[in-house]
RNA sequence: GCUCGAGUGGUGGAAUUGGUAGACACGUUGGACUUAAAAUCCAAUGGGCAUUGCGCCCGUGCGGGUUCAAGUCCCGCCUCGAGUACCA
């Protein structure tokens, strides 16, 4: 008997769900409070302990919110369209839809071991007809949007028509394409097509020939958040740069206001970062170069104009445009190789081979325009074509890609800057450019002696003056690529007439995922929605094959939960006026420069067209660490089947081998087990030590292949779903990474079992009085009512479980069995272990849930101590401890100490110089 | 290279505002109970010196500094991790 896990976590699991105990809807007499969790991929090899942790803390979170009085609103739902689903659909030929049910009903029963508070009544799915209707409704409505820079938003395209008709396009600010200048009288004229044209330039989701990152392998593109040093995220193949026609959104019109953002949310400061430098603002100019005997002019970007006066040659970006017409007919075969070999230049390649200059003179010359002299233009790869204009002015005396490139191909090099108090250098002896903007200008006419920082606005104003540039803030965010050529997301509800994209209306939705028979490219290489059959509209239009990407769906998933069986509407203006926005978002920082940034677009969009409330979707956000696994390891001695203990290792040749830690219990191994393990391992024989086979362990990441993952229904079969979210907890900070190690979970079982003692005797019977408590017993629980109740609110959960701990031990040492202490402690620690909590509850005669019950105040009347304990220090070190009384004035305090007969020894012979009181705190005398 | 974060016992970690470093737990050792085991309970447990209690020295990656007082603040390094990668 005692305590029975299995039965009471059943039992309530049971009770939440026939009661909806944590179903919520709107409720105006309490305050909303919005948990939400990064919802997962349902993979096929189900959750391992890494997935929950996120899920413990923010059930924790909200069960706390819940007993607090708010309207807790934490839901839970799938991410459900991926590439795994499909590229075994590839392999099997089994619908994607198929396998996502399976692995989603694995998930949900492993969620549901685990006891956590989700509303499952609002439960979605992003490959739900029901839930992508909104993503296509959105994106429709993305088509429909153009950004005017002038008010700072979104606004929709008619807006946009209307002042065409009346003035053409020259008023307009918009962030858009490349656009020639219309009249009004113009665009009337326009074809249709040629309109749908120019309008596709504004769209905020438009169609456009973009460079894209292509992976033959995944037989794909991808985002850039998706490309990792050059190789797909998701099984890291190779990726290259390609031309093609694809929907985009048009993020970047939103770079300035997602950077904003970032100062009124609170997120943790490095995420914060990453999203800036993801961003990636900066403020510089940009300035016409004249080109030598010719008509052509070259804009380029830069940081530092103050140093144009230093600026000695030009070099364009391989696929810059202008140069096929400026190159010289002698340099045109060697420019067109190097085009040619840059082109083909994997990602990867040109990552790798950052340091090997190349590049190739274009027979032609700029003219500085500040200095008037001829400077060659080169064409080089170091210059990005989608960054800045895709041509520098290169300066190498203070740019150090411009300096390797100049010594390379032997081009001068002229110091602009100087550092103070220095003597110009030979550049010619130079190592490296000198980059810092310390220092002041020479060499560079009206700005020479000033310091870097007036020339850059010096030289603004000049170059407007003469009008040849102006500053410019540019932004390294590109606009995010939104057409897969894959089979699983959702179909875009556009078709084609005449070439043109249409959206489909609104009561045409959702466009459903059509049924195919192979889930590979068509034979010409289209996208495999192409081998659908009727995939054209009604009207015998042609719809479009491409699918959209994973964050799609993700983007706005946050709102739908907010109102998940709205027939009419995304969501009700009433629900979104209720929930607002998430107070607390709990995931992992992988989604930093995806998800987090996307979604954020998605809102601000949304908030653009009056949908919602809020411009910033997510208000607090915690990242959790990730959980690495920790491996265990045998030895065998080389060419035998004999395994040496790890302390014995060393005295063989051995081999370390990955063993299954499911076999392995605080680095013991059970050698029966592993003779069954695996079949060569029948005959095994053991060098043991001290009757043990001891493994040896490393920290590496939890994979399949190093028998090192960790599934929680093991280790609530073992020791129940409490302590598993109690050890969960108890493992470390909720940000920080930590490796898993279930050599603690006994001391966390061992802890539940023991507070279990406390209400119940060995047969269960509950021994609970209602005597009076005392001061000590008071004293304990509000100890722990306090710091429980701080510690949650600051997200600490670890020293949380300590201070539970804490608080029983002392009870258990008290002998206290009452109820006054009991009842509360129960409440307090529910959020926790909750199952525990219930059944406690329940036997205290109570019929409700726990989980509505106010959380415990802690009364601090009842934590004043008589006597402080003080440290007294001299010279800074410890020597005694004094007892006196709490709030005893301070010169007493003082004479105290001095007086105490263990300050004898210290003060023998010296002179006191200085006494220091904190009170309550420390005593310090300084003696000499 | 740049940006950000971290470094505390055998282990995970605690120390919230500069004020008793190592809470809580694991592990280890010794003991109680038991025919035995499990479970439970008690004691010790940073290192060193000393030991009849007392007691002293050292100690939060390294080297300096500020302060009556530094794991915490400042300066300079080292190591590890994450992000990013020719962004002009």
């Amino acid at each position: 008997m005692g305590y029975e896990f299995h039965t009471i976590e059943k039992k309530w699991q049971k009770y939440w769900a026939k009661n909806q105990t944590f179903k919520v809807a709107i409720n105006y007499e309490k305050p909303k409070f919005y948990v939400l969790d990064m919802f997962p991929y349902p993979s096929g090899s189900g959750l391992h302990v890494g997935h929950p942790l996120g899920y413990i803390a923010s059930d924790i979170y909200s069960r706390f919110k819940r007993h607090k009085g708010f309207n807790v609103l934490h839901p839970m739902g799938y991410d459900a369209y991926g590439l795994p689903a499909e590229q075994y659909a590839i392999q099997t030929g089994t619908h994607p839809e198929v396998t996502t049910e399976k692995n989603i009903i694995r998930y949900r029963e492993q969620l549901d071991n685990i006891g956590f508070s989700f509303d499952w009544t609002r439960e979605i799915r992003t490959s739900d007809p029901a839930y992508y209707k909104w993503t296509q409704w959105t994106f429709i409505k993305l088509f429909g949007s153009w950004y005017n820079n002038t008010t700072d938003k979104a606004e929709s395209l008619e807006s946009l028509i209307d002042v065409f008709l009346e003035s053409g396009n020259s008023k307009i600010d918009a962030a858009s394409g490349d656009v020639e200048t219309f009249s009004a009288s113009e665009w009337k004229r326009m074809s249709e097509k040629q309109q749908q044209e120019i309008l596709m330039s504004y769209r905020l989701a438009f169609l456009s020939e973009t460079m894209v990152n292509w992976c033959a392998e995944l037989g794909t593109v991808l985002a850039n958040d998706e490309v990792k040093e050059g190789l797909s995220e998701r099984g890291g193949y190779p990726v290259e740069k390609k031309h093609m026609k694809q929907w985009s959104l048009r993020i970047t019109a939103y770079s300035q206001r997602l950077l904003d953002g970032l100062n009124k949310v609170d997120w943790p400061e490095s995420l914060k970062e990453m999203q800036r430098n993801w961003i990636g603002r900066s403020e510089g100019a940009s300035v016409l170069f004249d080109i030598h005997d010719s008509k052509n002019n070259i804009e380029v970007f830069t940081t530092r104009p103050d140093t144009i006066f230093g600026a000695t040659f030009m070099v364009l970006a391989p696929e810059h445009d202008l140069i096929s017409e400026i190159t010289s007919s002698d340099k045109l075969e060697a420019v067109e190789k190097y085009q040619l070999w840059a082109k083909h230049r994997s990602e990867r390649e040109r990552m790798t081979e950052v340091k090997n200059v190349s590049g190739e003179f274009t027979g032609s010359y700029a003219i500085n325009p500040l200095t008037n002299t001829k400077i060659p233009i080169w064409i080089a790869d170091y210059v990005l074509s989608g960054y800045g204009t895709g041509a520098i002015m290169a300066v190498p005396g203070h740019d150090s890609r411009d300096f390797a490139f100049a010594r390379h191909f032997n081009l001068p090099i002229t110091q602009v800057v100087v550092n103070l108090g220095e003597e110009p250098g030979d550049t010619a002896i130079w190592d490296d450019s000198y980059d810092t903007k310390e220092g002041l200008m020479i060499n560079s006419g009206f700005i020479n002696d000033m310091s870097v920082n007036k020339a850059i606005t010096s030289v603004i104003s000049k170059i407007e003056e003469m009008g040849i540039g102006k500053g410019t803030i540019n932004f390294r965010l590109r606009d995010a690529i939104f057409s897969r050529q894959r089979y699983w997301g959702e179909p875009f509800p556009i078709y084609y007439k005449d070439d043109m994209p249409y959206p489909l209306s609104e009561d045409q939705l959702p466009l459903e995922l059509p049924k195919v028979e192979s889930y590979l490219p068509t034979s010409e290489g289209k996208p495999p929605l192409a081998n659908a059959k009727n995939w054209v509209t009604k009207d015998g239009y042609p719809l479009e094959t491409n699918t959209m990407p994973g964050f799609a769906g993700s983007s706005g998933y946050y709102l739908r939960f907010m109102d998940p069986e709205n027939k009419n509407e995304y969501f009700s203006k009433k629900a979104n006026d209720y929930w607002k926005d998430v107070d607390l978002y709990i995931g992992g920082d992988e989604h930093a420069a995806g998800h987090l940034i996307y979604s954020r677009f998605w809102n601000k969009f949304l908030f653009d067209i009056n949908r919602v409330c809020e411009d910033e979707p997510y208000r607090k956000l915690i990242n959790q660490g990730k959980i690495q696994g920790r491996s265990n390891f045998v030895y065998r001695i080389q060419g035998t089947n004999k395994f040496a203990s790890f302390g014995l290792k060393n005295d063989y040749e051995t081999t370390a081998l990955h063993v299954d830690i499911n076999i392995v219990n605080n680095d013991i191994l059970n050698t029966e087990e592993f003779v069954n393990w695996r079949p060569e391992f029948k005959d095994a024989e053991f060098i043991l030590e001290d009757g043990k086979y001891i493994c040896g362990h490393d920290i590496e990441k939890m994979s399949k292949s190093k028998h090192n993952v960790q599934n929680p229904d093991s280790l609530i079969e073992k020791y129940g779903a409490d302590t598993l979210r109690l050890y969960e907890m108890f493992l470390g900070p909720l940000e920080q990474d930590k490796p898993w190690d279930t050599n603690g979970i006994e001391g966390v079982f061992r802890f539940l079992r023991k507070l279990w003692r406390l209400y119940f005797d060995e047969i269960d019977t509950i021994i609970v009085t209602s005597e009076k408590a005392n001061d000590n017993e008071l004293k304990s629980l509000h100890k722990a009512i306090k710091k429980v109740t701080s510690d949650i609110e600051r997200f600490s959960f670890n020293t949380g479980v300590s201070a539970f701990m804490i608080c029983v031990n002392e009870l258990n040492d008290l002998n206290c069995h009452k109820k006054e202490i009991l009842e509360p402690l129960a409440i307090l620690i529910s959020p926790y272990a909750p199952h525990i909590a219930e059944e406690i509850w329940q036997s205290l005669g109570n019929n409700e849930s726990i989980s509505e019950e106010h959380y415990p105040i802690h009364d601090d009347k009842l934590l004043v101590e008589n006597n402080f304990e003080y440290p007294v220090s001299f010279n800074g070190k410890l020597r005694f401890k004094l007892a006196l009384p709490i709030n005893m004035p301070k010169d007493e305090v003082e004479k105290a100490a001095i007086n105490a007969e263990e300050a004898k020894k210290w003060l023998d012979g010296k002179t006191i110089k200085k006494i220091i009181v904190v009170p309550n705190r420390i005593i310090n005398i300084v003696v000499g």
